[in-house]
DNA sequence: AAAAAATGCGTAATTGTTTTCGCAAATATA
DNA sequence: TATATTTGCGAAAACAATTACGCATTTTTT
């Protein structure tokens, strides 16, 4: 309705009959100005509707105070709850530093060329600072392009070749964990369902199977409840004797459980199933999935933090090391 | 690493003994310049590192090509699953048309105080147009500043007031298919759990189930999975007559149905549930949930057709609908 | 009361682009 | 060949703010 075009500083200080310095100062906390016309300036801005335009403001400032998150997606098919639980912990943090969140994902085997937008956006500006997810070739590009900007950045998840400004999670020995408990509770033919680029989690479950832990099979599955179903055929054919499946992610795992249920495979009796991550679904499943736990709103927080210090110092900062519990429920 | 400060056009004009304008229009399509020159400015970029300065740009086109989307989110406690897959489909969208997105969750009970820094953000110019989602005050808030500020907005969701620029969806219709399912089936004695506000779904609900229609008792419920949980606790209390309930979305059907299993109440045997908004995890909870499906990846993707046609013709839109299904599993 | 310091505010420079305008050179038309 | 049109590019004016600097006042100090 008001369809006025938006008043200008230099408009706006005519009216009042003072200079555009006197208004700017009147907004910042900066310049010298009597208390008076400040209170008189913006009682006026109030009423004329002047609000400084942030595009001016953001081309002397070089900063939009944006942060932009990048993670790798499947994109289409399902939202990622893991990276929806660490948005909430980024978003809420981020709120406190009046920082502004932008979402950007990205497929996991995007092209250079897709990327080359987003190299073109760190470069030219558009973000005070990123946070990346680790996970896809994608990411470790989106960190050299902030690198060789010197743009701040933070990454979530072990990336090879970065080994500052990282918020790590301890997956190997949550792993471990998942695979002790196995050995413990007398299961004797482990497998592990998950992505074969990282090896940590697959190693780590090894070992806590301990002897038997070379028997470990294998078997490929993505980030989709429809990769657990497919994952529990595969398994099937394959090493039908497994009776206990760590899988790298709680998606995942409840796909795996609900297609061996459809099957009357018993769960926990014949297969017993612990998942990755621990998502506030899971534990809503019947049977409630057993989870690695990883404190993803946690997770998210340090993100942030990390990369507030990173700009606010202007250097590296040491990473930090989340850690990760085996909670236990009724899937195993 | 590259620790070079950004070069700025005029530096990079005069390295080249170009003129300043020659090479903005060798990255624009818009002035008169020779193939060769253009060619020439844009190898050099590439040696130098040359990139437009963003925030200058934005400053004269008055745009950053961002748009944001507000939506009334319960906070720290657990994502919004709902949102999530709406979030999608806005996201695969808005990349079609090389915008970017900017997310702002509000408080269901934001103060004027906390909505004013929205306020601010949306009449200064920080976002090219707004997407919010119906269901608090503060959606209603923010939809009337973009009015007054002559901001483009679209809507999710029926808000009071506003008959435009809107993507509907047929609640009330899909309540109603819930109603007359379990009239049909035989079922008894109705509740309905959900909120207050929207009365659509709970009118649907009693008009599918006809005759008893009357007899359909109300529990107050949330969002998040322990609502549900409450709201068996509670009807058990004040209704125990009661063997089929319609919940007004999944993560509410789901809680709900976790604690009538705790309690050894069979579904849908003893009770029928039916959830609402049909998200991906429903299908892979047990029993899978029976939902009405709201097509949320579309909803999403409407939002941003509609907001891009506000952009593009400068006037308010027909809102349109998107219908709603009954998707029978095994909960009913 | 004179000198020094602090305060308030305006002028103009700065931020890094895009774009209009104008002029010369090159090309097309008569 | 003379005139008209098109093309390529530079100078300078927006875009809408912030801020360094300077100059009167006013206040504080000696």
């Amino acid at each position: 309705m008001t369809n006025r075009k938006k008043i200008t500083i230099k408009e706006f200080a005519e009216k009042l009959g003072v200079s555009i310095a006197t208004v700017s100062r009147a907004f910042s906390d900066k310049g010298r100005i009597s208390d008076k016309t400040r209170r008189e300036i913006i009682a006026k801005a109030q009423e004329y509707g002047y609000r400084a335009n942030i595009h001016a403001r953001n081309l002397i400032s070089r900063s939009n105070n944006t942060i932009a998150l990048f993670f790798p997606a499947i994109g289409h098919e399902e939202p990622d709850y893991f990276i929806t639980e660490i948005m909430l912990g980024i978003n809420e943090t981020l709120a406190q530093y009046r920082k502004i969140l932008q979402i950007h994902p990205f497929p996991f085997d995007a092209s250079e060329q897709e990327l080359e937008l987003y190299r073109d956006y760190i470069l030219n500006g558009s973000f005070e600072g990123i946070i990346v997810v680790a996970g896809a070739i994608g990411s470790n590009r989106l960190v050299s392009t902030a690198q060789s900007g010197n743009i701040p950045y933070a990454v979530i998840g072990h990336m090879g070749g970065v080994s500052e400004n990282s918020v790590l999670f301890d997956n190997e020995y949550g792993a471990f964990l998942a695979g002790k408990y196995f050995k413990d509770t007398g299961r004797q033919h482990p497998a592990y369902v998950g992505g074969h680029l990282d090896k940590r989690k697959k190693r780590g479950f090894r070992e806590g199977f301990g002897a038997n832990g070379n028997k470990v099979a294998f078997v490929e599955g993505g980030n989709s409840f429809r990769h657990g179903g497919m994952a529990l055929e595969n398994l099937q054919k394959t090493h039908p004797e497994v009776d206990c499946v760590l899988c790298a992610n709680d998606v995942l795992a409840i796909g795996f459980i609900k297609a061996a249920l459809t099957k009357n495979i018993k769960v926990p009796q014949e297969i017993a199933v612990i998942g990755f991550d621990d998502i506030k679904p899971s534990r809503y499943f019947t049977p409630a999935l057993s989870s690695v736990s990883l404190k993803l709103f946690e997770l998210g927080e340090c993100a942030v933090k990390i990369l507030m210090q990173v700009i606010e110092e202007e250097k590296p900062v040491n990473s930090e090391t989340i850690e990760c519990d085996l909670i236990l429920r009724q899937s195993s």
